[in-house]
RNA sequence: GGAUCGGUAGUUCAGUUGGUUAGAAUGCUGCCCUGUCACGGCAGAGGUCGCGGGUUCGAGUCCCGUCCGGUCCGCCA
């Protein structure tokens, strides 16, 4: 038997008890004829004593880091214990032990606080995960798994396996795809999702059901993606929009209380697309800070569609609000009291070529009641405080100013909302404020294309009432300067994101369930009958057979589970990720193959450089 | 595809205006130490300054290119 307790085991009520432990060599610490030795496993660390009787064998059997260590002994109390770790009151004094494998030195500390960068790390990442830091984001994460399978177990619903080698739809995301060697020359791809089968299963009557599933999406990546990510996929049948958002309230509630030992029983905030771009520029805002963005000119072209609001800024000549598209303001709390080189640095931050903005203006509300700005040439006392009244700022705040084009203004003043909450420490670690965000557009205009293309995914349902207008208009768009008076543009959908400070976690649809619609749909997207069937017909072909109502919602399982660990980086939470460029450093993939296997594939590589 | 920051000892980093022999901490090796738990003390080893080119009397430092990594924009239905 290597081992009869495990590293975090034993305690005081184990005094004198004769065990035997296994583990991994933390540290040595020598002290002339007596030697201490931390001995760590996934469970904890226990202190072993080599007494003077022992410890010449440790000068012919020396114990370097990281060497796996079987001891005998007995469970004594320390004459100094330490409060800091569980099993600090006892010590193993060692009677005898084997070292059931040695350690080359690892290339960094196996510590909370180790000396390794990220790449280093990621190498080794099998000596990383030895690392107590990096083993409670994987304990976290199988919580959550847990959580989640258990509550839903509890609703019905069923773990259906579906299938990875699948065919290749390229709408939305690149797929990653698979040669096949028995058909030449074809190819699977990879799913993005197990979408079109849980739509399937639906049909099927399996009213319930959910994975926790890996999806695979060929597209750059990001501290917060990776290309094969986990998904909680879940579909159900026989729903509305309300029985997924109070379904899945009941999820994200239990994965609180489970994990974080959170009771979150306030109410979910519900807020539709329109007023999340209107208040907060974005589609996923944090809320747990009360700063919104104020329009004091109304922008001429806009899918928001909002009453007009007072003329502020106009009239005065200057150039810059008159000339622009939109002008955007938030009021910071608090930040009066900036000096020069503090807003100068503001508007170095907004001019970066990631913002874009080409400069910021600034209302400094003073505590007296009095204003100063950088447009004082411009503006009078009173212009001043209408536009404060308008922001609804307070005496100490600081109003920044943002002008330009419309969609870009409302990016840049989303992004310096969020910029200003960080800095002034309103972005608060551990308080978590959910949030829906529904009724998203159910297509979105692309450019490049000069076409529709599904803002979620094709497969979502417009709004009942909107129906009329899907069929009812030619996709085609004329003027593409103009797409936002297409009646397409403001067609909303039976979409819906669950948001976490700031994050999506989580996003889904009800369905369109009717072959009619969704051929309708494919073609709103530019699909011919003959791609429709090539594509889809599978589906299509199964609508006719009694499909069910249906929707879903897939939650971003790396992501929840760095929410809840307090990371802004899913790498942390997944045992094995890839780096900023897809590659795997530790395996040193993806790599080339040798010709035998191409020539198998059929495959003949046309590779630049 | 683009922007930006970084690459110097095993590791994490410092390195001034371009100037003699490139430093610190930690890790590693050896010696000393009977109560440590970030043990302590003494001594020691350890460097093609990512790579290539250029400017210069002289380059870790300046310039160009390139590779690698981080972050972001585009992209991610």
């Amino acid at each position: 038997m290597y081992r009869t307790h495990t590293c975090g085991d034993l305690r005081m009520a184990d005094a004198s008890k004769q065990i035997t432990l296994a583990g991994w060599v933390q540290t040595v610490r020598k002290f002339g004829s007596i030697t201490f030795v931390d001995l760590r496993d996934r469970y904890g660390i226990t202190q072993l004593l080599f007494a003077e009787n022992l410890n010449h064998l440790l000068d012919t059997n020396p114990l370097g880091r990281e060497f796996v260590l079987q001891v005998n002994g007995v469970v004594n109390e320390r004459s100094n214990k330490n409060a800091n770790i569980p099993t600090g009151e006892i010590e193993i004094a060692v009677s005898d032990f084997t070292i059931l494998n040695k350690s080359i030195t690892p290339p960094f500390t196996i510590q909370d606080d180790t000396d390794g960068g990220d790449d280093l790390r990621m190498k080794y990442r099998f000596l990383d995960l030895r690392r107590q830091a990096v083993k409670k984001n994987i304990e976290l994460r199988y919580a959550v798994n847990r959580s989640a399978r258990n509550y839903l177990h509890n609703q019905q619903f069923m773990d259906i396996e579906t299938p990875f080698l699948i065919k290749s739809t390229p709408e939305g995301a690149r797929d990653f795809v698979v040669p096949s060697r028995m058909n030449e020359g074809q190819f699977y791809a990879l799913p993005q999702s197990p979408q079109t089968f849980k739509q399937l299963l639906m049909v099927s009557g399996y009213d319930r059901y959910y994975q926790i599933v890996k999806c695979f999406r060929d597209e750059d990546l990001r501290a917060d993606r990776q290309p094969e990510f986990t998904q909680i996929d879940c579909e159900m049948a026989f729903v509305e929009q309300e029985d997924i958002l109070s379904m899945f309230e009941g999820m994200i509630r239990q994965i609180f209380k489970d994990v974080k030992g959170i009771e979150y029983t306030e109410t979910i905030d519900r807020m539709t697309w329109e007023d999340a771009m209107w208040m907060y520029g974005n589609d996923k805002p944090d809320i747990r800070f009360d700063i919104k963005l104020c329009n004091l000119k109304f922008p001429a072209h806009t899918h928001l569609h909002r009453e007009n609001i007072a003329d502020l800024i106009n009239g005065v000549d200057f150039k810059v609000f008159d000339e622009a598209e939109t002008v955007i303001a938030i009021a910071v709390p608090g930040c009066v009291e900036y000096t020069r080189k503090q807003t100068d640095e503001l508007t170095e931050w907004v001019k970066r070529p990631q913002i874009g903005m080409k400069g910021l203006v600034f209302i400094k509300c003073n505590k007296d009641g009095t204003f100063k700005s950088s447009v004082d040439k411009f503006y009078g006392e009173d212009r001043l405080k209408a536009i404060a009244f308008a922001v609804h700022a307070k005496p100490g705040d600081l109003i920044l100013l943002l002008a330009g084009a419309e969609e870009k203004t409302r990016k840049a003043a989303s992004d310096l909302r969020m910029y200003m909450a960080d800095k002034c420490g309103l972005r608060k670690a551990d308080q978590y404020k959910l949030l829906w965000v529904l009724d998203f557009p159910l297509f979105e205009y692309d450019e490049e294309g000069n076409r529709w293309v599904a803002r979620h995914h094709p497969f979502t349902s417009p709004k009942p009432d909107q129906i009329e207008k899907m069929i009812g208009n030619d996709p085609v768009i004329k003027n593409a300067a103009d797409y936002l008076k297409h009646p397409y543009a403001s067609i909303k959908a039976n979409a819906y994101d669950m948001v976490l400070n700031g994050n999506e976690i989580g996003g889904g649809s009800i369905r369109i369930h009717q072959r009619e619609l969704q051929q309708k749909m494919f073609a709103a997207l530019g699909m011919n009958e003959e791609e429709q069937q090539h594509k889809f017909g599978f589906l299509l072909g199964a609508f006719e057979y009694g499909a069910p109502p249906h929707g879903g919602i897939a939650f971003g399982f790396d992501r929840l589970c760095a929410l809840l660990g307090g990371s802004e980086s899913i790498r942390d939470f997944i045992a094995f990720p890839k780096n900023n460029s897809g590659r795997d450093v530790m395996l040193d993939a993806p790599a080339s193959i040798d010709d035998k296997q191409l020539d198998e594939l059929s495959i003949k590589l046309n590779v630049k450089n």
